[in-house]
RNA sequence: GCCCGAGUGGCGGAAUUGGUAGACGCGCAUGACUCAAAAUCAUGUAACCGUAAGGUUGUGAGAGUUCGAUUCUCUCCUUGGGCACCA
């Protein structure tokens, strides 16, 4: 007598995990003839506590998906791995002394013991572990592939520290100001790191978004992050001055609305032309000031705009030829953009908010037409109510409350615009707002001010003073005329006012007017810029993959950021040449410029000239960051060329160079062929960057504590960071820093394809057979850390010709997070974390994974209850039940329909990953069973597959009790016959005047006359049809049937 | 502030080319079995009125479109997540 609690108790669920091991029968097979299927889980870190309830949850929806389409005949890749370099072990290891790499095993050996005990159909063959140096000698090597390609650079930036690890982190790292991992608050520093150019691929990281399979969530935050925005860049000289400051704006077409600029603190102009600013010492002071805030601090401060005005110069608008004055406050960012904004107060917040403290002028350049009016409910009647909903019938009337009182919102369109300004005056202004006079408050919505016997158009800048005035005459009280326009920041409606050419025009087609303008008279252009910023790539910790490269002092140089490269022109080369280049940006170098190209120096580097054909060297020695006197003396005559961000291979073809790249210095060296002459700046400093034989190993250290100086504690093992250079066999030193965290998760999928691969990271053939991942299963906590970096690494692998595909994750779905019994999140300090292992021992894996997918949709997060786990026990307790009881030759007609028909439904949710209804359709056909009192065994062949991905001990238990020799995995998923599922009978649902009056059992090929004749006739419904006029019939087919009266 | 998402019984949740709201499970109630309890089985379970038949209300609030709205449109509220002076 089978007992299910028996089974349990006995270890009987061990029994078949044991025996699935053995027989590895998960195991997949490379280039298989089966159609292949790549399922792959978001692989954890092993921490020390051990998993918990919300690891289980993805594993078991990726585990049933994959038994799934094996019973489907697919050849399914399910691997799991563990990445396990992290602060976790190093922390643990600096508190007690244990080596990270021992705790790691640990906790790696728990997870594993963990994971397997929910009889998950892991390939374990295919096991990786990020910080076991056969895997990281790979992550080094394409480490180095990035390097080479100059995509790794090495720059001293201000970067965010976090006080609390002791490492800088990347932006993605940095929540609300603080420490992803610790909470603590982020300073700003200045170091020294290895930076990754992501910013390059900014461009088709984005457009890549497009063609994912992703929730939208997901590909909207990825967008925001990246933060694309297109606009143009604007000229603005400096009065009196030989000298223009370059800004960026999304909105030209409100430049006539430009009142001042505003320039970041760290803005160069300002050192430049210290002599001509009046008010140098205040504004030093204020800079200053800034200098020292950390973003947090900025952003705190934030409510509150400062700044200060620079005395003494102004800008000119280009478009008005108007005088504006300059300031600098550190609302606007060094980093974004040219680190310059023009400020339209009327049409920008921050701007208007600025604006508004100084008492700077705010000149209004779009008129609002959006045609909605608002009237005080309490003055119409019911009579003039409905006049005005036939009035205005195609229009939105509306009731809306705020503060003060109720209204009708009533929207229309410009062209009936007059009509309701008529009714307006003719009806309700006489009955307005306490008797006096009521106003609308937001030009961003409303054309008019509405008094009381007089309307205001806003489009006029004396609009305000018009209103007061008008309002003192009759009378009213002050408060009730403190209106407040508004800056209003739309595009879409309106048209342009106050702006010559632009007049009349929708703002969105002003700004195609105005930046074609620009370009016309050389004034701006169009650009795009990204909020993206590089990757803060080093890490000052210890348990991290090492940097594979060395510093050597013998070898004499050094570039520290391969984009750095910049060519100057004698006059008469640039004469030569500037004619042939369409794309080419030339000046003559000036500090700002410095400061853009240069930005990555840190002071006491050198910048080296080389003249390209006599090969003459010059060199500068960086003082200041932000000086470069003795270099814009140099090359005051000389053009330059824009800089190159983006280096590029060297182009082939003349077509190349014209359509593909942006940047002249990509094709210099061919210009230099041609003997032109032409200067090339490079900074350098000591030391050659050459590259290890990899892997380079982590060597054990006695303190894992982090120096705090920004160096790693591997700094402190001289016989390891004293090393032999590559390249010249002298002495030099080796790279301390670390990689982060997210190093090795960003390629991990591909090699599973290939673990034990030592030439390559995985063979080519098998990346081609089994990319690219087709589902891919993880938090959406990693919607831009892991997910971004992921698509970074592998779009620059699949550029390399190393992966078959741009995109690596075709399809990719969000479990939601589970909270605890309390709702809120799972926390030690909470108290309210549920072990897995706990879970299993009371009930077994089979009802944990049940209940799991059984609480709700996947992607919701869902409050964990224990005492709900009962149901799913039930449920298989009944089906041991019911299966003890089944009598052969008992076959039964209603049963079979209801196996198909579940059949049916749960490959169809399997499928679309919605388990809990697929296990609710399950308890349905138990419910039968139960019902029915027996089923037969034909029956039970086909039903345990349909549970085995659910419950794959109990199904592999009773299976084999059924007399099978082979493992229910190895059988096949049951078809169903779609004529037995066609049901003969339909219910219809009567309706009378849309209430539901009766319910009608019609065949289900019954015509329409004869359902509407049956409906009639039905006791229920000829109640409320008797005596009626039937105006209308509905009639939808298998659905309803619905009388009009 | 901006960008996503969600609001349905006591609870977890079903149901969307607009067509019978509350599947399935938990809990609860009553009954059977038992000396009793647990377990199990049976029945019931949105709210209100009614002994019942039946009726009315009902998917965060308010409006709109429709014969008919959880589903579509608009406004608002609450809530979860993300971004946060990105010009």
């Amino acid at each position: 007598m089978f007992n299910y609690r028996e089974f349990l108790s006995s270890g009987g669920e061990k029994k078949w995990q044991d025996e699935w091991e053995k027989s590895e029968i998960d195991r997949a097979e490379d280039f298989g003839a089966k159609p292949k299927k790549y399922v792959l889980d978001m692989f954890p870190y092993p921490s020390g506590a051990g998993l918990h309830v919300g690891h289980p949850e993805g594993y078991t929806a990726t585990d049933i998906y994959s038994r799934y389409f094996r019973l489907r005949g697919f050849n399914v890749l399910h691997p799991m791995g563990w990445d396990a370099f992290g602060l976790p072990a190093e922390n643990y290891a600096i508190k007690t002394g244990t080596q990270p790499s021992i705790t790691t095993t640990q906790n790696i050996a728990t997870f594993k013991r963990q994971i397997k005990s929910l009889g998950f159909s892991y390939d374990w063959s295919r096991e990786i572990n990020t910080t076991d140096p056969k895997y990281y000698k790979w992550t080094q090597w394409i480490f180095l592939q990035l390097f080479k390609k100059g995509l790794a650079y090495e720059a001293t930036v201000p970067i965010n520290w976090c006080p609390g690890c002791k490492t800088g982190l990347s932006n993605e790292e940095v929540k609300e100001g603080k420490c992803d991992r610790c909470g603590s608050k982020v300073e700003r520093r200045d170091m020294r790191q290895w930076m990754l150019k992501i910013t390059v691929y900014a461009d088709r990281l984005l457009s890549g978004i497009e063609s994912l399979d992703w929730p939208d969530s997901i590909k909207a935050l990825q967008r925001n992050w990246i933060g694309r925005s297109e606009g143009a860049e604007v000229k603005f000289k400096i009065a009196g001055q030989d000298r223009e400051i370059t800004v960026y704006t999304t909105r030209p077409d409100t430049l006539f609305g430009a009142t001042y600029m505003v320039l970041a603190p760290e803005h160069a102009l300002v050192t430049e032309l210290a002599d001509k600013i009046e008010n140098i010492s205040e504004v030093n002071g204020y800079i200053e000031k800034a200098k020292n805030k950390s973003d947090l601090e900025r952003t705190e401060l934030a409510k509150e705009k400062t700044g200060v005005e620079l005395k003494g110069i102004k800008a000119i608008n280009p478009v008005n030829n108007q005088e504006i004055p300059i300031w600098i406050s550190d609302y606007v960012l060094a980093s974004y953009g040219t680190g310059a904004i023009m400020a339209v107060p009327a049409h920008d917040e921050r701007d208007f908010e600025f604006a508004n403290k100084f008492g700077i002028e705010i000149k209004y350049v779009i008129k609002p037409s959006q045609g909605k009016y608002l009237i005080v409910q309490k003055s119409l009647s019911p009579e003039k109510y409905q006049e005005l909903k036939e009035k205005f019938s195609n229009n939105k009337i509306q009731k809306v409350s705020d503060s003060w009182g109720e209204f009708l919102e009533v929207f229309v369109d410009n062209s009936e615009e007059e009509k309701l300004l008529d009714f307006l005056s003719a009806n309700l202004l006489g009955l307005s707002k306490d008797g006096g006079s009521w106003y609308a408050d937001s030009m961003g919505t409303t054309n008019f001010i509405v008094m009381k016997d007089k309307i205001f158009d806003v489009s006029k800048s004396s609009v305000i003073e018009d209103f007061k005035n008008y309002g003192k005459e009759k009378g009213i009280p002050e408060e009730q005329l403190d209106v407040e326009l508004k800056c209003d920041i739309n595009v879409e409606i309106g048209g342009m006012i106050n702006s010559e050419f632009l007049n009349d025009l929708v703002p969105a087609e002003a700004i195609k007017k105005m930046t074609a303008w620009l370009e016309e008279k050389g004034l701006g252009k169009k650009a795009v810029n990204y909020k993206l910023r590089d990757w803060v790539f080093s890490r000052q910790r210890y348990w991290g993959e090492p940097i594979p490269l060395v510093h050597c002092d013998n070898c004499k140089e050094r570039i520290i950021n391969n984009s750095l490269t910049i060519n100057f022109y004698e006059q008469e080369t640039w004469n030569r040449l500037a004619s042939g280049m369409k794309t080419v940006e030339s000046r003559a170098l000036n500090p700002e410029d410095a400061e853009r190209y240069f930005g990555n120096v840190k002071s006491g580097d050198n910048l080296k000239a080389v003249n390209k054909i006599t090969k003459e060297e010059k060199y500068f020695e960086v003082k200041n960051v932000w000086q470069y006197k003795d270099l814009a003396e140099f090359f005051k005559d000389k053009e330059v060329l824009k800089k190159c961000y983006a280096p590029k291979p060297i182009p082939e073809t003349l077509e190349q160079i014209t359509t593909d790249y942006d940047y002249a210095s990509d094709y210099v060296e061919r210009i230099n062929k041609n003997g032109i002459v032409a200067w090339e700046v490079e900074a350098v400093i000591p030391g050659i960057v050459a590259w290890e034989n990899l892997p380079l190993t982590l060597p054990e250290v006695e303190k894992y504590e982090p120096t705090g100086t920004g160096e790693s504690p591997l700094v402190l093992i001289e016989d390891w960071v004293n090393t032999t250079c590559p390249n010249c066999g002298g002495k030099a030193k080796r790279e301390t820093n670390t990689m982060p965290q997210w190093a090795g998760s960003s390629w991990y999928w591909l090699r599973y394809l290939d673990p034990n691969n030592d030439s390559a990271i995985a063979d080519q053939e098998k990346m081609k057979y089994w990319l690219p991942v087709d589902l891919y299963l993880g938090g959406a906590e990693h919607a831009v850390l892991h997910l971004l970096y992921a698509r970074f690494w592998n779009m620059v692998l699949f550029d390399l010709g190393i992966v078959p595909q741009a995109e690596p994750f075709t399809k990719l779905v969000n479990q939601g997070l589970i909270l605890g019994e309390d709702g809120e999140k799972m926390s030690k300090s909470r108290g309210n974390v549920v072990n897995p292992d706990d879970i299993i021992k009371e009930w077994g894996a089979d009802a944990f994974r049940m209940y799991e997918m059984f609480m709700g949709p996947l992607e919701d997060v869902k409050p964990w209850s224990t005492k709900n786990i009962i149901g799913l026990s039930r449920l298989l307790e009944k089906i041991s039940n019911q299966f003890e009881n089944r009598k052969d030759g008992a076959k039964n007609e209603e049963l079979e329909t209801l196996l198909h028909k579940t059949i049916k439904k749960v490959g169809e949710d399997i499928e679309s990953l919605r388990f809990n209804t697929a296990i609710a359709a399950i308890m349905i056909l138990v419910n039968k069973i139960v019902e029915i009192k027996s089923a037969d065994n034909d029956f039970w062949q086909r039903f345990l597959v349909i549970l085995s991905p659910f419950a794959p001990h109990l199904s592999e238990e009773l299976w084999q009790q059924l007399g099978h020799k082979d493992s229910i995995f190895k059988s096949t998923w049951p078809t169903y016959n779609e004529e037995l599922i066609k049901e003969t009978t339909v219910d219809y649902a009567v309706q009378v005047n849309g209430k539901l009056r009766g319910k009608l059992s019609l065949a289900v090929d019954v015509g329409e006359d004869e359902a509407v004749a049956t409906a009639k006739a039905d006791v229920n419904v000829a109640k409320y049809l008797e005596g009626q006029e039937i105006k209308k019939v509905i009639f939808v087919k298998g659905k309803m049937i619905s009388f009009v009266i």
